[in-house]
DNA sequence: AGCACGCCGACT
DNA sequence: GTCGGCGTGCTC
């Protein structure tokens, strides 16, 4: 027998940025131990240098093939905890070992070269500032007079239309810098809690310093966030820091400075539009526990913390959870987790939970809490429901009616209508021509004042036909109502009324939606129309008539969480009613009135709708019922995608997953390529995971896979 | 993903 | 004669 010892040798197993599905082993360097997991080293890659991310340690074979470490640049930069997160979010989603490195290293700390520090985050004006003569330079001093009641992050700045070049310049003078993290101020006192909110909090601080998952279910304007937050002041006070997630953070400024107002500090604020030298100043104030609260989108979970105390995530049904390419991953199931190794607790908060959580709170892995009552002295909207039908207009007469009375009583209207843009289809009365994209199996979306087409699935656009390419008729009709027409419509039914609109076409800026938004919380009377923008989570004391146009698509949709999230719409929308003194009305238009769903949220609350639809769930084995995992592969021929399906199916290990297509995703080809996915069900999740990583790996292999765009999806949110 | 190597068309 | 098109193969 030969002497083991000798052939083999220790190595590094290092995570590199490339889309491969194994990571590399290196020797330890030329002069030096191997680094420990959790550092950041710089490696040989074939013809490149890159960095690297240690995942830990193995003894191989020796081989000529293995290269030395050719730098370590940090020792054990990456705690045990986040690694071990890592090792579990890779299992459970089945990425490459590369995205780990994405998502564990701020990009400054990815580069080859070291990165500079740029500009700070936070600006404040200096003594110096304040006392300074600025002479002809109108842009500096107009920056220096926005800074004088508070300091602004750069983003913020630059938003109102700031300069890189004259912040630079004033920071060169020194008449702005730096405003310090860590600068506390006075806490503003909150309001007092009511019995719910008391047993809440009562439940979630009995768990301090012990992992509990909380499902905190509270209706819109019961006071969710006040819960949160002094939650948080009691961990903040034993020196602990706090984790908030938000789906988007354009959407949240009004959290971030109730936070910080209430909390009486600076939250660091992390999310994918800040600058590189911003993210890598948040991470490393989050990773020395500087930054006591840290608010970030989901790709926060992955922040390092020194002494964390507690994991909030806002809003925890907001399907911007979920990652849609690269790793996978959903921010709110990673939280939990974290929140699990760390042996912290965590709350899930949502006026409208997920059917998931829902789930999970059924089975007893999370603890619900529920507050039933608006906090102060609000009461919910009065429902009703239009039926449309023999309708031939986007707006039923009572609604109109109902508007006309809403604006007489000085009050602000919200009407909600998912699908921006004039009109979905532009269609010739003569041959029935439509005008479709080239690329998508959809309509292309006519934008009447851009005087353009758009499709909203590939971005194509172009010119509006002034007659139809296919006949020569001059006059097209138009079919359906989106927000621009609806802005128009309300417009000229409502003379002298200001009509606001909020989409993506209206709010191209984000400070225009944060000034309209101070705009109408003054309090006159107007009509708001808009898409999710307008519907997510603001606070409009003044609307006390909300409206959702079309909920029928989603009763018939092919998704099987269409009806799901049409639910949580529509109960953010009936929330912006009435949130002021006067009492609200909600008003649902359908062509389908009477359908069991739609009378199901109308009867019960949210609570008793989304139960039902759990029953279906289970009834159909789908998720949450069921764990789900998608593989989806994409390409111009759509007879390579499924090939590619075919033989990824045909090398599944025999088990008992039910396993069904390739099946086409529902809009089949988009921007050119053609959609298919295999579906993969298992009653126990454990099955799926069991399989999933080894499979995956061995489908890079396949020759198929090199013709056709693909990736795995386990619990999917689009299908 | 990059990057090199490789083997065929229009240009200084 | 060479600059450069992007097919395919490899990266410890």
């Amino acid at each position: 027998m030969r002497d083991r010892g000798a052939d083999v040798v220790a190595v590094a197993r290092v995570a590199v940025p490339v889309p491969l599905p194994q990571p590399f082993d290196y020797l330890a360097p030329a002069h030096g131990n191997l680094p420990p997991p959790g550092s950041r080293v710089l490696v040989p890659f074939g013809p490149r240098r890159l960095v690297g991310l240690v995942l830990g340690h193995a003894e191989v074979a020796e081989s000529e093939s293995l290269k030395h470490i050719e730098r370590v640049l940090d020792v054990a930069l990456i705690d045990s905890d986040l690694l071990e997160l890592l090792r579990r979010a890779r299992r459970y989603y089945a990425f490459a070992p590369g995205e780990a490195v994405n998502l564990l290293l701020p990009g400054a700390l990815r580069r080859v070269k070291p990165f500079r520090a740029g500009p700070p985050d936070r600006l404040a004006i200096t003594a110096m500032g304040q006392a300074a003569d600025v002479g002809r330079a109108r842009r500096q001093a107009e920056v220096l007079e926005w800074l004088k009641p508070g300091p602004m992050t750069r983003a913020e700045l630059l938003d109102r239309g700031a300069s890189a070049a004259v912040l630079r310049k004033l920071l060169d003078k020194g008449w702005i810098g730096s405003a310090s993290a860590a600068a506390e101020s006075a806490v503003e006192p909150g309001p007092e809690l009511n019995s719910e909110q008391r047993t809440a909090l009562a439940f979630i601080l009995a768990s301090r310093y012990r992992y509990r998952t909380f499902l905190l279910a509270g209706i819109t304007g019961s006071g969710k966030t006040e819960v949160y937050l002094q939650a948080a002041r009691a961990l903040l006070r034993r020196g602990r820091q706090i984790l908030i997630l938000v789906p988007e953070i354009g959407l949240t400024p009004q959290l971030i400075r109730r936070v910080e107002a209430r909390l009486g500090l600076s939250a660091a604020v992390y999310h994918s539009d800040l600058s590189e030298g911003e993210r890598l100043a948040c991470w490393q104030a989050a990773g020395s526990g500087q930054a006591r609260v840290v608010i970030g989108t989901r790709s926060a979970v992955f922040l390092p913390l020194r002494r964390p105390g507690l994991i909030i995530v806002d809003e925890e049904h907001d399907a911007s959870f979920k990652q849609q390419d690269g790793a996978r991953y959903h921010g709110r199931d990673l939280a939990v987790m974290r929140a699990h190794l760390l042996g912290i607790p965590i709350v899930l908060g949502s006026a409208t939970p997920s059917l998931e959580s829902l789930n999970n709170a059924t089975a007893g892995r999370y603890q619900q809490l529920s507050i039933t009552r608006r906090a102060g002295t609000a009461e919910p909207a009065r429902w009703s429901v239009l039926d449309l039908r023999g309708q031939r207009v986007s707006m039923h007469p009572a609604l109109l009616g109902a508007i006309e009375r809403h604006l007489g009583e000085a009050g602000q209207v919200l009407i909600y209508r998912n699908r921006r843009g004039y009109a979905p289809v532009l269609i010739c009365p003569s041959c029935g021509w439509t005008a479709d994209c080239q690329r998508c199996d959809a309509h292309m979306t006519v934008h009447q004042s851009a005087g353009r087409l758009q499709c909203h699935h590939c971005g194509a656009e172009r010119r509006l036909p002034p007659r139809c390419p296919e006949c020569g008729e001059p006059e097209l009709h138009t079919l359906g109502a989106g927000t621009e027409r609806l802005e128009q419509q309300l417009q000229a039914r409502f003379p002298g009324v200001p009509v606001h609109r909020v989409d993506r076409d209206s709010m191209r800026r984000r400070d225009q939606f944060s000034r309209l938004l101070t705009e109408i919380r003054r309090g006159q009377p107007c009509i708001l129309v808009g898409t999710q923008m307008l519907a997510k989570g603001h606070h409009l004391p003044g609307v006390t008539l909300a409206a959702v146009l079309d909920v029928d698509q989603a009763l018939f949709s092919a998704d099987f969480r269409a009806p799901e999230r049409l639910g949580q719409a529509v109960c953010q929308v009936a929330g912006r009613a009435g949130r002021g003194r006067r009492p609200g009305e909600f008003i649902l238009q359908s062509r389908q009135p009477e359908h069991p769903l739609l009378a199901e949220l109308c009867r019960s609350d949210y609570l008793g709708f989304a139960r039902r639809l759990l029953e279906e769930r289970h009834a159909a084995a789908l998720p949450p019922a069921v764990a789900l995992a998608m593989l989806r592969a994409e390409a111009h021929d759509p007879k390579r995608a499924c090939e590619f399906l075919e033989s990824a199916a045909r090398c599944l290990p025999r088990s008992d997953l039910r396993v069904q297509g390739p099946v086409p995703a529902i809009l089949t080809r988009r921007g050119g390529y053609s959609r298919f996915q295999l579906w993969l069900q298992a009653r126990e999740r454990q099955r799926l995971l069991h399989l999933l990583p080894g499979w995956v790996e061995h489908l890079h292999s396949l020759p198929e896979a090199r013709r056709v765009r693909w990736h795995l999806d386990m619990d999917p949110t689009e299908i």
